[in-house]
DNA sequence: GGTAGACCTGGACGC
DNA sequence: GCGTCCAGGTCTACC
């Protein structure tokens, strides 16, 4: 397939992009530094198994995959990557309030905004949950576990994987998750999460294009087992909605260095210095340039 | 609605 | 080497 490249809304930047979180550490996702690529295995709707590269081009990406596709996967694998790269977000509001902020005085210029997301709703969820009580190491460990396990191969690399399909996880013991993929407690949750996915009860990609008000929208995810006020307010950034923070012990310690000289904060505290950021609050913690970040 | 205690795992730390 | 703590929290029981 020759490249395909696809605009973004100006301001864009690949590697703000890749950068935005630890997603790009995930399995099946590899980012590689030299050539600045992220590439992953995808598996599209159609049962296809592709590896996809992912590059910066001018104004936008360009996207590149062995072998000749449909029409359909063609479209598919467009609109995946302009969802993940969220090709068509417009941050201008938040880069106005931003120009009169010294901390995020560098988010337009450097295309600060957007999120890396996985090709789908799903896989986000499973890695939201797989980041919470743990170390990001442990995250890394059990992310690859499930995909090197579970997650169906690409045919001319076998050794290598797409994330798993919530069928195929259903189809999982919690047993097996637990000894072998090494998911602790958290196995049951991914387990129900998977199981309800595959037999249409719950709907996640829906959610993506859910016109719910935020606090609705974060009841329903929090309606799933394993998603918290946290993984809630991930998600929620994921999916553009901003209006709440995802307060964990790192959010404390930057908070507590930035404005309490050390002292030990709780999350009231943490949100209290964003409220003034109303719908934008979340972006603005996220890309916040502490004092001293570690 | 608010709070205490349990929960897998594994790295870091003190002894 | 061993015990304890705790991490990109959440759930359940109880009040």
């Amino acid at each position: 397939m020759p490249t395909l490249t696809l605009p973004a809304k100006p301001p864009f930047s690949f590697r703000s992009v890749v950068y935005s979180h630890g997603w790009m550490q995930l399995a099946p996702f590899v980012y590689d530094e030299p050539s600045a690529t992220l590439s992953w295995i995808d598996r599209l709707p159609s049962g296809r198994v592709l590896e996809v590269r992912v590059r910066e081009a001018l104004g936008g990406i360009a996207l590149e995959t062995a072998g000749r596709l449909t029409k359909a996967e063609l479209s598919e694998l467009e609109a995946r990557a302009a969802w993940m790269f969220g090709l068509q977000m417009d941050f201008s509001e938040f880069y106005a309030r931003a120009r009169r902020e010294p901390k995020l005085a560098n988010a337009e210029k450097s295309g600060r905004g957007r999120i890396l997301r996985s090709p789908t709703l799903f896989e986000d969820v499973v890695k939201t949950i797989l980041t919470t009580n743990t170390l990001w190491a442990a995250t890394k460990r059990m992310t690859a576990n499930l995909v090197t396990q579970f997650g169906e191969p690409l045919p001319s690399d076998p050794g290598r994987h797409a994330f798993p399909t919530p069928s195929r996880l259903a189809a999982a013991t919690e047993a097996q998750l637990r000894a072998e993929t090494r998911l602790g407690y958290r196995a049951p949750y991914i387990l129900e999460l998977a199981a309800r996915t595959a037999s249409g009860e719950l709907d996640v990609e829906s959610l993506r294009t859910s016109a719910l008000p935020t606090p609705d929208l974060r009841k329903e995810l929090m309606r799933i087992k394993g998603i918290g006020g946290y993984a809630a307010a991930n998600l929620l950034m994921l999916l553009g909605r901003y209006d709440y923070l995802t307060v964990d012990s790192w959010a404390r310690k930057m908070v507590s260095q930035e404005w309490y000289d050390g002292r030990p904060v709780e999350p009231p505290e943490v949100e209290a210095h964003f409220e003034q950021w109303g719908q934008w609050k979340g972006l603005a913690y996220w890309f916040w340039e502490w004092s001293n970040p570690s």
